[in-house]
RNA sequence: GCGGGUAUGGCGGAAUUGGCAGACGCGCUAGACUUAGGAUCUAGUGUCCUUGACGUGCAGGUUCAACUCCUGUUACCCGCACCA
């Protein structure tokens, strides 16, 4: 009987033991790097859309073990993060505690699964011993000038007084309490990430993601070419305000100006607006929304004219208004904009609720017009038809009378770095009253979170860290004297932005990496991870490594290789998992029940890897048959040392499609062509030792155990870890004999057997004897036939 | 609005990249074995007016031949977004 339970573990236990996943640093084999995305270790454990990730990765890493490669595929833990912090200020439980516990059930499950992992490479981001060297490498951004301080707005509760991250706030309301939040400046860390904004754009094509990955990184660099061009202010020639625009070739048709409520313009000319309190108004007013209301498109516009402020538009000498409109963000651009009411939306919507003129200088349709045409009431352009060429001619006008010049702008942002948590990696850096900002020296590092008992952030908004005036005392490092180390602490992106480097060499206490190690390993063959990573921490990681490379750490400019998506797996209902709908599904108790090789089949199978999927328990009963099917082969099994006749072509091209489909995400059609297989060897009734050695050896990626056990079993040969691949025959891809479609007019009438080495002629013979094509073809005649070899005849009638 | 993607039986999904649409699995129907069946086995299962016709979101087109290529269109999903 199949006891599933002694076996799995029987065979975890034997592959533990002989040490089958350890990668080696030294090997003679060519390198395959695996990687999947290392989980952060929650309390509610694994879910059935981690085991269908990992034993994707898991069986692309078996196979390759088997062709011979020296595979890497390791595991370990995201573990800083508010859930573990949440936990601590509610139980006042230190939160390394919860994580080594959560860890421990996360880890036993799987390894319930069988999963291959080399677990002598496990670590966590909250190690010490590893987030050393994370505070190492800030150190390094630090020295070459990419770790700034500077004011930015955080997310903040005034009901609580704490910072929030976005993912605690609901609809601009305080996840806890309920409460508004706004917006509060405080000062930051912060990574100079806008400055790699082109190496990152630029480093794409040195990567083989998924086209919608690099999709979704361009778009979310955002890289647009325009011009900036300086509007004098009239009562004041001297200053002036320079806006980006994308369209130069409309300046023309400028009316009025629009700046960002946080714009420094305001300020400086403080004593020149007239209706300064107005302005001062509208300026708290927009402080008090948040990013998701003040990016409603619905809403209409706001803003407020700046009274004794005027603009010169510089091509046309015109005096224009000066507003200030919440439309305008201060972290695009330059902060201001010229509005050219006739061809922007925006900009018109504005126009119409002011009262402000409209002035076309593009011919077509209504107005605001976007489209192409010909530019009117634009003097030296009128006529110009191509936008780009008005473009390239507006900018040359503008360099070299001075007034603007061509630009280049990205969405990107500067990393903020600073988060007022307890649970994150301490920033190294300690402030003087004398020297300034200090950073620790590297051989006091790592900075150490301390023990203490309560993790409630202070009320200033400061990390929990602040109260502890034991840990924050220190001597400045230059001089010596009374300084305070820096309390906030980094964000959950820093540990997972290089931790794949870490797993090259894992306990090294010398170096994050060796150099050798690094150069043995390179980049990342294999990246899996879900798609809501897919901008933020893939980036994140991309900018780390590249600065790594530039300054010369690392020896490859891109981390990662071919980088692929899982679907969500979704409930039976087809609705997201969550307790409270009831529709979570705990792989543990599938494991239980039914046995890893059946879940792990069935999470294959249960389609398009790629999309998302709904469970259900059917499937996996069905996957349970095929697996029970499997086991009960081996009473057919003969003396036959060789394939058997009847079935060696189709296991060639089994052979041909499962190593295929494994490289291009087509796990479920894996599963479905060893179906076929077995229906194949059921039908016969008898399968040989050489025909059951390879389907085991097929499946042995998707069901480990169960393969294992059956080789064994059956004394097959040595145990499928250690054996090779198995190859497949060209000649032996197509049968002898086989069947082709007979089309009349393009519609099937019949199907013939044809051979091999059958030539177009007997082809077409064979086809216009078949008995059903004749009565189609009888009174009419053949004007054409087509014969493609090996696949189908089609005859043309009149 | 910009960028990317998807659409195939009752369901999940196949289709060697232009060559027999619906592989494989689920579900369903009938039968066998059985005290029993939510176990197992066998057969069937796209639709319809069934010698045949129709059928891959919709409308056209190219071709001997289109799920696949081209043009237009609709719906849904994802990323970005008052981004200037």
């Amino acid at each position: 009987m199949y006891n599933f339970k002694e076996i799995e573990k029987k065979w975890q236990i034997f592959w533990e033991e002989n040490r089958v996943f350890h990668a080696k640093n030294d090997s003679e084999k060519p390198k395959y790097y695996a990687l999947i995305e290392f989980p952060y270790p929650s309390g509610t454990g694994l879910h059935v859309g981690h085991v269908r990730s990992y034993t994707a990765l898991d069986a692309m890493s078996r196979m390759k073990r088997l062709q011979g490669y020296n595979v890497l595929f390791p595991m370990g833990w995201d573990a800083f993060g508010l859930p573990a912090e949440g936990y601590a200020i509610k139980n006042h439980i230190h939160p390394k505690e919860a994580v080594k516990e959560n860890i421990k059930t996360f880890k036993g499950q799987l390894q319930n699964l069988g999963l291959s992992f080399d677990w002598s490479r496990e670590f966590a981001t909250t190690d010490p011993e590893y987030y050393k060297w994370t505070q190492w490498q800030f150190l390094k951004f630090y020295e070459h000038g990419l770790a700034y301080k500077a004011k930015k707005a955080i997310n903040w509760c005034p009901n609580c007084k704490i910072g929030l991250a976005n993912e605690e706030i609901e609809a601009g309301h305080c996840e806890r309490c309920g409460g508004e939040v706004i917006q509060k400046e405080k000062e930051q860390w912060m990574l100079g990430m806008r400055s790699y904004a082109e190496e990152l754009l630029e480093g794409l094509d040195d990567t083989n993601f998924l086209d919608k990955i690099k999709n979704a990184q361009i778009n979310w660099i955002g890289k647009s070419k325009g011009a900036l061009v300086d509007f004098s202010i009239f009562e004041n020639s001297k200053q002036s305000l320079r806006v980006f625009t994308t369209r130069p070739d409309t300046l023309y048709g400028v009316t009025f100006m629009v700046i960002a409520p946080e714009h420094p313009l305001i300020k400086e000319n403080q004593e020149k607006i007239k209706n300064m309190d107005e302005v001062r108004s509208y300026q708290e007013q927009t402080k008090r929304k948040n990013e998701m209301e003040r990016g409603d498109l619905n809403k209409d516009k706001t803003g407020v004219k700046l009274d004794g402020l005027t603009a010169v538009n510089p091509i046309t000498k015109e005096n224009i208004p000066i507003f200030t409109a919440d439309y305008v963000m201060m972290g695009y651009g330059t902060g201001a904009i010229m509005a050219v009411p006739a061809h922007d939306d925006r900009d018109y919507d504005f126009a119409m609720k002011f009262n402000l003129p409209i002035k076309r200088v593009i011919e077509g349709g209504e107005l605001p017009y976007a489209g192409e045409g010909a530019l009117v009431n634009s003097g030296f352009l009128n006529g110009i038809s191509k936008k780009s060429d008005a473009i390239d001619k507006m900018v040359k006008y503008l360099e070299e009378n001075h007034l603007g010049k061509q630009e280049t702008t990205y969405r990107l942002q500067d990393w903020v770095f600073s988060r007022q948590r307890f649970w994150g990696e301490p920033i190294p850096m300690i402030y003087c009253d004398d020297c300034g900002w200090v950073p620790v020296p590297y051989e006091n590092l790592p900075v150490v979170l301390p023990d203490v008992a309560e993790y409630e952030p202070t009320d200033n908004g400061e990390s929990p860290l602040a109260k502890i005036k034991s840990w924050w005392e220190v001597d400045c490092p230059k001089c010596g004297k009374k300084a305070r180390r820096e309390t906030d602490t980094m964000p959950n992106w820093a540990g997972s932005s290089w931790y794949y480097l870490r797993y090259m060499d894992a306990s090294n206490d010398k170096e994050f990496a060796s150099m050798d190690a690094l150069k043995y390993w390179g980049k990342v063959d294999w990246y899996n991870g879900g798609m809501e990573h897919a901008t933020r921490h893939l980036l994140y990681a991309r900018f780390w490594h590249r600065f790594l490379y530039n300054i010369g750490l690392v020896p490859f400019k891109e981390p990662f290789d071919v980088r692929v998506a899982h679907g969500m797996v979704l409930g039976e209902n087809g609705e997201k998992m969550s307790k409270s709908k009831g529709n979570v599904v705990n792989p543990n108790a599938i494991v239980e029940e039914y046995g890893a090789d059946t879940l792990r089949t069935y999470e294959m199978f249960m389609g398009d890897y790629e999309k998302e999927v709904a469970w259900s328990e059917n499937g996996l009963k069905g996957s349970r048959r095929f697996i029970e099917r499997v086991w009960k082969l081996q009473e057919m099994v003969t003396a036959e040392e060789e394939y058997s006749k009847e079935l060696e072509n189709l296991i060639h091209r089994t052979i041909k499609k499962v190593s295929d489909d494994f490289l291009h995400l087509k796990y479920n059609t894996v599963v479905s062509s060893l179906m076929i297989l077995v229906n194949e060897f059921e039908k016969i009734g008898k399968i040989s030792r050489k025909d059951y050695r390879t389907f085991l050896t097929l499946l042995y990626p998707i069901a480990p155990h169960i393969t294992e056990e059956l080789n064994e079993v059956c004394k097959l040969g040595k145990p499928l870890c250690m054996s090779p691949w198995p190859k497949f025959d060209e000649d032996k891809l197509t049968d002898e004999e086989f069947e082709v479609a007979v089309q009349v007019n393009g519609k099937l009438r019949g199907t013939i057997m044809v051979k091999k080495d059958d030539d177009e002629e007997v082809m077409k013979e064979k086809a216009i004897n078949q008995e059903n094509v004749k009565k189609h073809i009888e009174d009419k005649e053949i004007a054409k036939v087509i014969v493609i070899k090996g696949k189908i005849v089609n005859i043309v009638v009149k």
